[in-house]
DNA sequence: TCCATCGGATACGGGACTGTATCGGATACA
DNA sequence: TGTATCCGATACAGTCCCGTATCCGATGGA
């Protein structure tokens, strides 16, 4: 179930250390290189030289940039997913809150990493143009809300409403994200766009759930 | 009010019917090389290839990509507006609808053209790294939005619904509109995506909006 | 009809990046 | 410690594209 990176990767030709530590840094290198530079603009000796390397030792482990960003990707996504299931874990423990406030505590959370949606973005519609891509980049957004399914549904549950379609909420509450973020990063000055969003979060949750009969604390 | 694009260009040196006429042949062959090749890997000579130029021509109109895509941008953007406006006014002198049907309707329009949307989320991906073009996004957005509003009010009025917060809504469907299109062209031959969308929008219209007292066909 | 100006063609120099073939030092294993 | 293998460095050949300086035919105004 792991490695979807291995869709376009060529066959790995045994793990060994110091080929484990090369790959190790290119990917690091890739997540800076990428962040400053973008997807687009940031070409094979870029990640090489911040790694400090030569083109040699990234064919010898990586055949395409593709491959690369989505190994890199996938690690990124591993432990941005971690943490997040970690604060809503935590979260969990806390006493019964109010809808609006799991809305807010979960938008707190959501833009750790401005850069990285903006190097998402810049992949994703850089993978529309390649079959492949698009079928890893659907993969990886099915396995994202696979993801958080269990959270959102322990969260709705904390707050007193239950869903009909989970799936259906799921795919809503990425689509608003990917829209809401791309508007907040196109005018990242203007708060009213971020307000905008937490009211859009909070309207696409009402409509997909309603009130659990026997909820304890039903609030507005 | 007009030219946006005109934030990055150069001064006009004047305009002649010569200059004139190869200026639009570049900007219509530009068009489909965008399309056919994206944003991102389209170069200043495929265009003046396709447009039988040589790069002395472009260089001599626009001086820089960034500029022939905004101003090829506004043209074309100009277009679509206005076909439909015009079909969202021909839809208006028909009977009183559902808000279901409503919402069908304007998803038929939309998706007009896979292609151009495929273009656009490149091009926002490229704008995200610079300043004035996020600014020149930013504008075009408003401006969109400015350009539906009126036809959004009539149409909920003739569906019987009123809204509290035009703007709210207009960046809602916007932020929809975007992050939906991205799911259907990252899967696109998964129904249950663009149903999804519909519902989607149905959703947050009805979140926006509230049944209008004196509605003559208040249909659920 | 003349001629000043315009605008596209041509040609130039150069930079960036790619992918591969080869080499030699490092490494792992006996 | 020896040695077969690995793997990253090096060097190479090649492609693509850029932006400009210059030239000359076209154009349009007097």
């Amino acid at each position: 179930m792991s490695d979807i990176a291995s869709q376009t990767a060529s066959k790995p030709p045994r793990v060994t250390k110091r080929r484990a530590e090369t790959r190790q840094r290119l990917l690091e290198a890739a997540r800076f290189v990428f962040a400053e530079k973008g997807f687009g603009r940031t070409s094979v000796e870029d990640v090489c030289e911040r790694a400090g390397y030569t083109r040699g030792a990234f064919y010898s482990n990586f055949s395409s940039l593709d491959e690369l960003f989505l190994a890199m990707w996938e690690q990124r996504l591993a432990t941005l997913l971690g943490s997040f299931a970690q604060s809503l874990e935590a979260a969990s423990r806390e006493e019964v809150i109010s809808l609006e406030d799991g809305i807010d505590r979960l938008l707190d959370l959501l833009p750790v990493d401005d850069l990285w949606y903006r190097v998402q973005a810049e992949f994703t519609a850089h993978a529309l143009r390649n079959p492949v891509l698009r079928g890893v980049v659907a993969a990886r957004e099915s396995q994202i809300a696979a993801t958080l399914l269990p959270f959102i549904d322990g969260a709705l549950e904390r707050v007193g409403r239950e869903v009909a379609d989970r799936e259906a909420l799921a795919a809503a509450l990425i689509a608003v994200h990917d829209g809401t973020a791309l508007q907040c990063l196109i005018e990242p000055d203007e708060p009213r766009v971020r307000r905008q969003r937490r009211d859009l979060f909070l309207a696409v949750v009402r409509a997909y759930t309603e009130e659990r009969p026997g909820a304890t604390s039903p609030r507005t």
